[in-house]
DNA sequence: CGCGGCTTTGATGTTCATCAAGTAAAGTGG
DNA sequence: CCACTTTACTTGATGAACATCAAAGCCGCG
């Protein structure tokens, strides 16, 4: 397993609130089992721009994101990338298709120092079969992520260029930094990838919002000076 | 609840092979329970236009269905409509958000008369919460189901309008009808609504193709003359 | 310090939405 | 069943939005 070959801590006990794992702990779950899994688990560290998953890869580990920032995205025919998602820790995004698939359909790499928790499938399975309320908390997890992908993508392809950039800094700013100002953690060709434009017109359009006094650029680093325009340019793009 | 007051068979045995109930009942799960699940079910019948459920709508019900083409889909702010997803029976699409909300964020109307079963939500959570093969086969479906809407989306809105026409045709064709011919079961608007273009464009393709001889169109009538031709736009578009 | 990737701006062309106007089809009430 | 209304379909002309191409400055890195 490529993802695999690197330094990892193993057996470190959970500590995690929200870990996939974690979730047992409250339940009448034997208290047996959920060691065992627990000793099973693999984490491991990456830094800025590393692979964590490989597309095509076989699924053999549930993998969950302790901490960072993550890219969930495919290659097209053209050579392409195609960003489906940017998630936090424990968002849950990566389960995907993790199970209803032997192999990943798409990769995903780290975009900030991330750490990672791999946990074998079989285990996390075992855990499902074995206690129902683990099992319900699993398939809410998973419809809430898959939900929220697809939500995703409504909003951003019912929406023209500027509204499409006005809601990708404003996600940046709201959800991931809770901040005002931020560094951007992707390129301007990332951004264009997960929003579905191109790079010269994400930078065209954040120029113009720098022009109106919108925002501040300084390359990586932006502030954003005017919610109330950028989040009106949002809703009427 | 609006989408129940229509009449409707209550209580019949569950028949479907594919069933999310049925698949119950070559586990070792307790004759009683399933059977009694089975009894709770409402099956109803809906007519090409009608709608099954209402987006904002509480969520009580799982809805399954049973035989038939439906719709799931939006509505804007200004009113337009975005299909999310044609699916037919058994294909689980309208599970999305039913584990992880209060209630639907999409309604869900029929495109040919179709046969749905109601089955009260408490009813199945029960069924997982006791039976793990019964819970690691709704995640399954689950996954396998949200999977496919993303990666529809992903497919269609990575295309130029000449691929998505072709893409839409050759599932028609392919996935739902198994056939070159087949009558179309949607207007040329729903179609512009799904693949997030306008309708007279999908008109003007649609054209375009049949001047060129690759489709033969009759109103709603169509034939696919030319696969490979179709094919090679959808690839290349 | 020079190379390659990232960023930026401008000029140009293509693709697509919008507007308009007409025809065909389908539903509605007398 | 027919006149009437409404809705769906179709085509063309126009303009706006966006992609593509080109060129130059910037920055980090070996």
């Amino acid at each position: 397993m490529d993802s695999l070959n690197k330094k990892s801590t193993k057996g470190s006990v959970c500590e995690c609130k929200e870990c996939v794992l974690r979730e047992l702990m409250s339940e009448s779950f034997l208290e047996n089992e959920s060691k065992y899994v627990c000793k099973s688990k693999i984490e491991k560290n990456y830094k800025k721009g590393e692979v964590i998953v490989y597309e095509g890869e076989e699924i053999n580990n549930l993998i969950c994101i302790k901490e960072g920032l993550i890219k969930i995205y495919r290659t097209l025919n053209n050579n392409k990338e195609q960003i489906i998602s940017i998630s936090k820790a424990f968002d849950f995004s990566y389960l995907l298709n993790v199970f209803s698939d032997k192999k990943f359909n798409y990769s995903i790499s780290a975009i900030e120092d991330s750490t990672v928790c791999f946990i074998l499938l079989e285990n996390i399975k075992k855990m499902i079969y074995k206690n129902g309320d683990y099992a319900l908390s699993v398939i809410n997890k998973l419809s809430f992520a898959s939900n929220k992908i697809i939500n995703n993508f409504l909003e951003i392809h019912s929406r023209n260029l500027s509204g499409r950039v006005a809601l990708i800094l404003l996600f940046f700013s709201r959800e991931i930094y809770k901040s005002n100002t931020f560094v951007l953690p992707v390129s301007r060709k990332e951004i264009a990838e997960l929003i579905g434009m191109t790079t010269e017109n994400v930078i065209r359009i954040m120029s113009e919002f720098r022009n109106e006094n919108i925002i501040r650029i300084h390359t990586k680093e932006i502030e954003i000076k005017d919610n109330k325009r950028l989040e009106l340019i949002m809703e009427k793009g």
